[in-house]
DNA sequence: CGTGTAAGGAATTCTGACACG
DNA sequence: CGTGTAAGGAATTCTGACACG
């Protein structure tokens, strides 16, 4: 699941809260609040229980925006985004096959 | 002076209110509101006045914490500080100067 | 010097609901 | 379906000050 490299570290980790988010991608608490609902983005809670996003959630946000724009609705979004989940996913595997074989060849370790 | 990467963009971002930076250190408010009055860290303002600091700002302070815990003095720590910002902008401009040379022998463009 | 705390106010965030469509 | 809004409460953040040392 998590195939996420150490440089990614600032990307993933849930530290924005939900005005800061509305700033940078221009969408109402009303609208991220829903789009939480309808499962397309899934922040984490503070211990009082305030919303936290990373960044990666914010791009997420700004393509969903795009999308809503375009008269896509949430339903089709998530399968949307599920996908491109998935295909992040594949090229993370695949990397790291061709990286497995190439080791193989040159016959060198990590 | 702003010698960093698009891939630093989310490094630097200010985004980040001080509750969370106080979950993040395990510093006090108190202790953060300090720091900046003695010019070790420079977090930017929200619309209504709330501070916004960035990761880098968070490692700063992670530093802070340590060096203190040393018993080192603000006054101190702000020198150390500055010089480390000066090498990491000397290390950039030797890094740039190398690759010009390197492209120039390769004879290779960006 | 560095940090805790009580003080009072202003801004933030939360939830559930009414509304329109 | 997607989003605006008023409602009331709880938590956040801000500043300037008193305190200890």
């Amino acid at each position: 699941m998590a195939a996420h490299s150490q440089r990614d570290a600032y990307l993933f980790k849930k530290v924005i809260s939900i005005g800061t988010v509305c700033e940078l991608t221009g969408l109402s608490e009303r609208q991220i609040r829903y789009y939480e609902k309808r499962k397309l983005v899934f922040p984490e809670r503070s211990e009082k229980g305030n919303r936290k996003y990373s960044f990666s959630d914010v791009e997420t946000l700004m393509d969903i925006a795009n999308k809503m724009e375009d008269g896509m609705q949430t339903a089709e979004l998530r399968k949307e985004l599920q996908n491109a989940q998935t295909k992040r996913y594949d090229n993370k595997l695949r990397e790291r096959m061709i990286r497995g074989q190439l080791n193989a060849y040159f016959n060198k370790r990590d």
